[in-house]
DNA sequence: TCCTCGATGTATCGGGACGATACATTGCGT
DNA sequence: ACGCAATGTATCGTCCCGATACATCGAGGA
């Protein structure tokens, strides 16, 4: 997830560790923050992976014995996305698997950049999500009919509040795919039908 | 938190842990379950810590080299809290510090068993809790009106979906709020006055 | 009768994510 | 001239999760 994120910032400019963090808390709507503990371990992965370059050399490279005053000496490290690492957005941006809306979080990185995303590949992520959470609602709900008059006040409006949530998001993305189908037939026209017979429902890996 | 949630749940009954994390899930909101990753060495830490006692002595000690046909022999494990347990489970229902509300998750364990927390110290956990959100909500505001129109259609789409979830949350937590000064008021009126002065604000640690 | 399938049940492993923390530099206000 | 906030890089310990393996048992159909 943090990987997606990542490619998707420095697609537009090469950046540092710090300004990377706050773009990242902003595209992620602000509440799910991103550690730097999480962060720079990432950065490392992906320098190792060759997806992304630094202008720095190495940091912590050639220093035999030098002088001792030189105690930490930190050089700034801006990051940069490598011919290989666009590649590897563009391979991830095309992936409309389970993996890409089952979990929360990746799908709002998905979301964050879909201007990347051709059309198709957008519809079948939103409908995909929509799939998951109305799933999830059907769980909370029958899971609240089914103890509803052994629980409390308080673990009650819990329930209640969670039902509401995930019953707004499924109304939410239903919005999101009616718009992008309206925009689809305008612009296209092959990609999204208004209503194809039924389409498959699979997984294409 | 888990710690919280477990000792919670064996307050009412021993259980295995197959059947503690199928409460967990349904008393957590049915959407944030809890992986055995997390629940086996949790129990293993409470049980090394003497806040839960299993029925077997031990699951992995005294087999010499007897007869090799016993290949795995699990046995079930019953989970029981101990007096050092329910002590501990009080201790940390009587917390009102920060650490009660700003994550999400512990809040929400916190909630589900309010029924064990005086009604003050409910209080003042969900205005704690109505305060990070706003903030949370406050911060959301501020970056949306910056970026309003750098923003492409999805990713602002992403960011008013969440403003509008933190607000419904306080909205929410208001009414919580409201009903249990009601209640207070009219049971006991010690702890919690319709409106004093100004309250002091401060985290008695 | 046997056999598979789903529920019950215990447990570990590798990978990651987080909060806390340390350290270093720059710039701005006063 | 000084200090304080923002910028900036990095690690550590702790915890959590998904995947996986292993094991038992009841019910249902071939």
């Amino acid at each position: 997830m943090l990987e997606f994120a990542i490619l998707g910032l420095l697609h537009r400019s090469p950046m540092h560790g710090y300004e990377l963090r706050k773009q990242l808390a902003e595209v992620l709507g602000g509440m799910r923050s991103i550690s730097y503990g999480s962060l720079y371990p990432a950065l490392k992965r992906m320098r190792a992976a060759g997806l992304i370059s630094t202008d720095e050399p190495d940091p912590h490279a050639l220093l035999p014995a030098d002088a001792p005053p030189l105690t930490g000496r930190r050089g700034k490290v801006v990051y940069t996305i490598t011919a290989e690492g666009k590649e590897r957005f563009h391979e991830l941006v095309g992936q409309t698997g389970p993996e890409a809306y089952d979990d929360g979080g990746l799908f709002g990185v998905r979301l964050a950049f879909f201007r990347h995303t051709a059309s198709d590949v957008r519809l079948r992520i939103l409908e995909g999500r929509r799939r998951t959470v109305e799933q999830q609602r059907e769980g909370l709900r029958s899971s609240l009919a089914r103890t509803r008059e052994r629980l409390d006040h308080y673990t009650l409006e819990l329930q209640r509040h969670g039902l509401e949530s995930v019953d707004r998001e499924v109304r939410w993305l239903s919005e999101l795919i009616d718009t992008e189908r309206r925009e689809a037939s305008g612009t296209s026209g092959a990609a999204a039908l208004p209503d194809p017979p039924d389409g498959d429902r699979s997984n294409p890996a």
